[in-house]
RNA sequence: CGCGGGGUAGAGCAGUUGGUAGCUCGUCGGGCUCAUAACCCGGAGGUCGGAGGUUCAAGUCCUCCUCCCGCAACCA
């Protein structure tokens, strides 16, 4: 029994999707840093889970015609199996839908509504009764909404509102005068953007949608998602509910690990929840950045969605994780192409370790076959190699203290790599050679077969499926543990190795980027397929006979300054000149436009867009990241209808 | 003047409190042959976005300019 505990969590993911390689960042980095306190005999608790409430689900189930429920654990299954295939050592998974924390979820928002931090008030918004949302003044544009661009109506609507206004002070403090926030350079950003500014009380309860936790003392509302996802943490340790019960034991959590677009809810809300129960606040909050593909953000529409599935089933999970983690550094942005993959695999993993492990493997094999003898000498170069071995653990304990997983991983391959120079400073196949410098030998191959039990047992927590095959193979299964990885000469003089597979294939770069761009290209096909599917519902002849298009012409077009993709367009509709903004500015330039017809909606309703009053819109074809205007030819009238 | 981050060798990045500019990959040359055509050593390659300023000394501090990226706003 000790009383070192660890809490690490990932945050809850929204199953409305299956998960990609973005979820298998975060989840990844904590399995490891999970490991690793297990290894160093805290007892851990690493979270994971989903989720499951709000509209959104909601609408995906009601487009497939099953239950919200059914939605979701379908879902969760894939999720589940991708955390399996992973080797994602999670201690407990909590789904927002399980019963403990709903209850749990009901209890705190009673207590803050009892305890006046949460009151009863009018959500007095924008509505769109098209669109059935509301939207908040800044969210409007030009009073209109920004989904439809039809007139709003001041509607009332009961909600709750949670006092968040009332920790302000406290919440700059905890950002800018404590270590909670990793990096701490975020915590200007959020200052300035939202706490200065003045934080406006949270809606917390919605009556617009079902699918949520009903709030108790008034079944008109469910739970919005702010406290009803971020209460996880610690509904998960039984806080206020019978299923779990250590919460006194876990709680605070140490690391909360999320990607910096829900960096605010975590750095904001979450704490400011957490002071109006009156609870201690988690240790830490680590936020890393996105993995970006070729340079832009992954998403479906894209077509650059990394599958981890395909991934891991050609280059194995640890070599996923190992880039994954080894490309990511706190707070940034890491880039993510297969290429860079490729490389990092092959060279870090292949052609370091893999082959420092199968060199040496190998020499004990045919020098010794396969048993050190037990004699010793000592020579030079032992020092350093030793000295370099024995340093590391301390250091690799303080990079995963402060979450730098790629500094922690950067530092075990130092010591990969001084003992691939190792190996060719003390030359033993030149001593293989000489029946009198067995001894020698014998002791160069043992430093080697040390210095892998130590890399193999610090990278144990990081690739927990690949290392206990190289235990295995120099003979160190009852050795790599965590005690021994400052200690020398722990291996027994005579051990004996046993040779094994190629740990990590090299990959053959050309062939491989070849391949992984025809899956790409597949994927990109079927979200293609998917998105014809999803085409709209059908529509009268009297529906269409709504739109009043027209051509008409060009006569002049600049680009709107303040904005990026808009252009203002002066056209001629037939009857008179009209502005109509376009957001085609990143596609086409004024000269590529002037004088040419183009098909105009007519009878839009106009609005303003960044100061600039729009009448109607040009059609154009979208497809992907492309954009291209109708043109009419020259020939046709200005002004006549098309129908 | 909305907020913030950033421009350092071909690419990707480190550079703490100002004092000889480093790492990984790539590239070129050499060494070695135990090993997964892997390993080890060395070279080339940077006026540290631009211009001023402070200083004995600035990538590192100050000012201005410029470009890029996020957020916000906006793709009628």
């Amino acid at each position: 029994m000790c009383d070192k505990k660890f809490y690490i969590t990932t945050p809850i993911y929204y199953p409305s999707g299956n998960p990609h390689i973005g979820h298998c960042y975060t989840t990844v980095a904590c399995d490891s840093i999970a490991r690793y306190k297990r290894m160093q005999g805290y007892d851990v608790m690493f979270l994971t889970g989903t989720d499951e409430h709000g509209q959104k689900i909601e609408q995906k189930a009601m487009e497939k015609g099953i239950t919200p429920k059914q939605y979701v654990d379908e879902i969760v299954e894939v999720f589940k199996e991708l955390w399996s295939f992973m080797n994602i050592s999670y201690d407990r998974y909590i789904r927002t839908t399980d019963d403990y924390h709903i209850e749990t979820v009901q209890k705190i928002f009673k207590a803050l509504y009892d305890k006046g931090y949460i009151y009863k008030g009018e959500y007095s918004g924008k509505y769109c009764t098209p669109c059935e949302s509301f939207w908040t003044q800044s969210q409007l544009v030009d009073g209109k909404c920004p989904d439809c661009g039809r007139e709003v109506i001041e509607a009332k609507e009961e909600a709750y509102f949670f006092r968040i206004s009332d920790f302000s002070e406290r919440l700059e403090k905890l950002l800018t005068e404590t270590d909670y926030l990793r990096p701490k350079t975020r915590a200007v950003e959020l200052v300035n953007n939202f706490i200065k500014p003045g934080l406006e009380d949270l809606c917390v309860s919605r009556t617009s949608f079902k699918w949520g936790i009903p709030v108790t003392f008034d079944t008109n509302h469910v739970v919005y998602v702010w406290i009803d996802a971020l209460s996880n943490y610690i509904s998960a340790l039984g806080y206020e509910n019978e299923t779990y019960n250590d919460y006194n034991k876990f709680w605070p959590a140490d690391v909360h690990m999320v990607a910096k677009d829900i960096m605010r809810f975590h750095a904001i809300i979450w704490p400011a929840m957490l002071m109006a129960l009156d609870l201690p606040l988690p240790k830490h909050l680590a936020v890393h950045g996105w993995i970006t593909f070729n340079g832009q953000k992954m998403s479906k529409s894209l077509g650059n969605v990394v599958d981890p599935f395909i991934l891991g089933k050609r280059y194995g999970a640890d070599a996923i994780r190992y880039h994954i983690m080894r490309e990511m550094a706190l707070g940034a942005d890491s880039s993510f192409s297969n290429e860079i993959m490729i490389n990092r695999i092959n060279s870090d993993l292949a052609n370091g370790l893999g082959n420092l492990v199968s060199r040496t493997v190998a020499m004990v094999d045919k020098y010794f076959g396969g048993t050190l003898s037990t004699e010793r000498k000592e020579g030079e170069f032992d020092k350093d190699l030793i000295d370099t071995a024995l340093s590391i653990k301390a250091n690799v304990d303080n990079f995963v203290d402060e979450t730098q997983l790629n500094n922690a991983l950067a530092e075990i391959f130092k010591l990969v790599q001084r003992a691939n120079k190792y190996i060719d400073e003390t030359t033993p196949w030149v001593l293989g050679k000489d029946e009198s410098k067995k001894a020698r030998l014998a002791t160069v191959l043992y430093n080697l077969l040390e210095s892998i039990r130590i890399i193999s047992t610090l990278l144990s927590a990081f690739m927990p499926t690949t290392m206990p095959k190289i235990f295995e193979q120099i003979g160190a299964n009852d050795f790599a543990t965590y005690e021994n990885a400052d200690k020398w000469n722990v291996l027994p003089l005579d051990t004996t190795v046993s040779r094994g597979e190629a740990l990590f294939p090299r990959i053959d770069v050309d062939k491989e980027i070849e391949e992984l761009n025809a899956f790409i290209k597949n994927a990109e096909t079927e979200v293609e397929e998917d998105e014809e599917d999803a085409g709209l519902a059908l529509i009268g002849i009297e529906d269409f006979a709504k739109v009043e298009l027209r051509v008409a012409k060009i006569l002049e077009c600049e680009k709107i300054k303040k904005s990026k993709k808009l252009l203002k367009l002066t056209l001629d509709d037939g009857k008179g000149q009209r502005t109509v903004a376009s957001g085609i500015a990143n596609y086409y330039t004024p000269d590529d436009l002037i004088g040419k017809k183009i098909v105009l909606v007519a009878n839009l309703k106009p609005a303003k867009l960044c100061g600039v009053e729009s009448n109607g819109m040009i059609l154009a074809a979208s497809y992907k990241d492309e954009v291209r205007v109708i043109f009419v030819d020259d020939e046709t009238k200005t002004g006549s209808r098309i129908s």
